[in-house]
DNA sequence: GTGAAAGCGCTAACAT
DNA sequence: ATGTTAGCGCTTTCAC
């Protein structure tokens, strides 16, 4: 693995004396100006800083003055090379447009931020050598841990590293898959999910659903689709494969629900009626099909999504979706992060059903 | 202004040699264990790793086998540290929820990751005080540049600072505002955004167009009512105060459209025939009133929102939207933080019109 | 071409 | 209570 580095910021000759100032102006004020100018040594001024060891009071006020006089705010990159480690975070998303991972980050942000630290994001857009290059940046940051999301298709070993190298590592939506003291696991209990989404169309009296699935090769797609066949199993109703329609390329609308619904007969008794969309991009692909077939939702078809969103009321037919505590899961991750467990967490939540007029 | 510190994490007694390593595991190798291993300079591997300089071929291969043999990743912190800044970009939203931060913050990762950066990403919740802590603890990141949006009380003096200190600063969606050859501005014509609404109204037939805005204290909201004001004019039709609906709290529901309907007539003559809600959130909000108010778009309210957004076409009646470039705008802003033009820019673009059934 | 050494801004022993 | 000193991990003169 090569080390590959961009000469970013190539320090400009005159830069030299001047701590990396742009040329013209006065240099960024340091702990030396502060003692200085307080009259100080600069550990009297740390000390201030860090509020840990006792200061007499007029050095204390004096060093504030400086402070304040030269507007002085310490580099907390300084402090991180000394530390072994920044008090940034990272989060890892594949594609920033799912309004789930706002939540996520938004949860993430708001509990780091409280905290003192500040918050990375980075888009890893499925791609895995992008997903490469972010972890190896994000590493170089030595920060302090790192939220992954619907990478399905991460670099584990990469991952492993992170958390070798003292990283908290919290997948969200996902099981750790990792055993690691230091890889942690938060999501929804998705065999809940299917299960859900289920008994709501079964006590709207329909039966015959079809399942929108984003592809299968994930432990969490395939629990929630174990989770509506089970429980509709346990309605003695078989939710066989020509039910399940696998979303394969994420961007292309077409999606093949046509088919199910044309094979199970859309008009026959028997037919599908009800459609599960057990991801968001799905509900999204799904409800486009729907409309494009002209099929009448809920009258033909009762539709279920998943993950709730803004607009979700004002839609043609108002969505009925499965709901998981995104901001909560955001929050959750964070709070691993600064807790530092010490050993595997896994923290699995309930998901939960907003009913609307799409059933 | 006092240095508030949190020990974040005080330095475990055990950490003493072991460079922040969690107890129980190895030490992350530096550049010493590099270069031992490698048996040259410290010196010389940082010339592999820069590139710069010439090394021989058989050291530079020792080096490189050094690096992969003990995974070593370079600490960026200690790069920026010698560099006076790091190469991290932050962005600074008021409220994520908004889609349109979204693609924003899409296009600013994009380009800066691709660039081996990295992005910060706060929000700055419209509070004050939230908003000056980031602002400080992105300039202790000694960050590269910074993004702002939407934080309409943003503290002025600290920005302007930020930029003293070498920083490049772009406000999205205002004026900069601020004169400084380090601060500038991407953002759409914002009377076009309101002439474009007039002028698609009107070829619609409808004349009697009520505006939902957000507070009009900033410059950027002025411009929209200023331009579909003046676009009106220009078509004989004045559009009086009593026609503006000024949104003030951004999370109440209640709008205050109906009084306006009402006020104007609703039903007789001379009734408002049409709404443009000139924001994202006014959107939402006109948008969720008129539906409470059952009144029928377009039959009896045409209506234009602003900023696009993914379920826009499959509303009970699909938006038509004025748009912006958020994705472009994105990006430009990043170019302009790693170009670092040296001279204040600004960058205004021309919006766009998607057209719907809701007019 | 290469290494020794100084230093980026900060913190934490260790003295006093 | 306070200053002196030795680093944290890296880059860059400056000699050879």
């Amino acid at each position: 693995m090569l080390a590959r580095v961009k000469p970013v910021s190539t320090r400009q000759p005159d830069d030299a004396s001047t701590n990396g100032t742009p040329s013209g102006l006065r240099r960024r004020p340091t702990i030396n100006d502060v003692a200085r100018l307080a009259d100080v040594s600069t550990a009297t001024v740390s000390r201030v800083l860090s509020g840990v060891a006792k200061v007499s009071p007029e050095k204390h006020a004096q060093v504030l003055r400086a402070i304040e006089q030269l507007d002085y705010n310490p580099s907390d990159l300084t402090r991180a090379v000394f530390n072994g480690r920044s008090n940034a975070v990272g989060v890892l998303v594949a594609d920033m447009r799912n309004p789930y991972y706002v939540d996520l980050v938004r949860g993430v942000e708001s509990v780091i931020t409280e905290g003192g630290g500040l918050v990375f994001l980075a888009n890893g857009h499925r791609d895995r050598e992008r997903q490469e290059a972010i972890l190896r940046a994000m590493d170089a940051q030595r920060l302090r841990g790192l939220v992954i999301t619907a990478n399905r298709d991460i670099d584990e070993g990469a991952v492993r590293r992170l958390a070798d190298r003292g990283a908290e590592i919290v997948f969200v939506t996902r099981p750790a898959g990792i055993s690691h003291p230091r890889i942690h696991s938060v999501r929804v209990d998705d065999e809940a999910v299917g299960a859900l989404a289920w008994q709501h169309l079964r006590d709207r009296g329909r039966r015959n659903v079809a399942v929108v699935t984003q592809p299968l090769d994930t432990p969490t797609q395939r629990a929630r689709l174990r989770g509506i066949r089970d429980a509709a199993r346990l309605d003695g109703v078989d939710l066989a494969d020509d039910r399940v329609v696998e979303l394969q390329s994420l961007d292309e609308p077409a999606l093949g629900l046509e088919e199910v619904l044309k094979a199970c007969g859309s008009t026959k008794r028997g037919a599908v009626d009800a459609v599960f969309a057990a991801t968001g991009i799905g509900t999204l692909r799904a409800y486009q099909e729907l409309m494009a077939l002209g099929v009448r939702v809920p009258d033909d078809v009762a539709f279920v999504g998943f993950d709730d969103f803004l607009w979700a009321p004002y839609l043609a037919s108002p969505l009925t979706v499965v709901t998981q505590p995104t901001l909560a899961m955001g929050t959750q991750a964070a709070r691993l992060i600064i807790d530092e467990p010490g050993a595997a967490v896994e923290h699995v939540l309930a998901p939960g059903l907003t009913v609307r007029a799409s059933t």
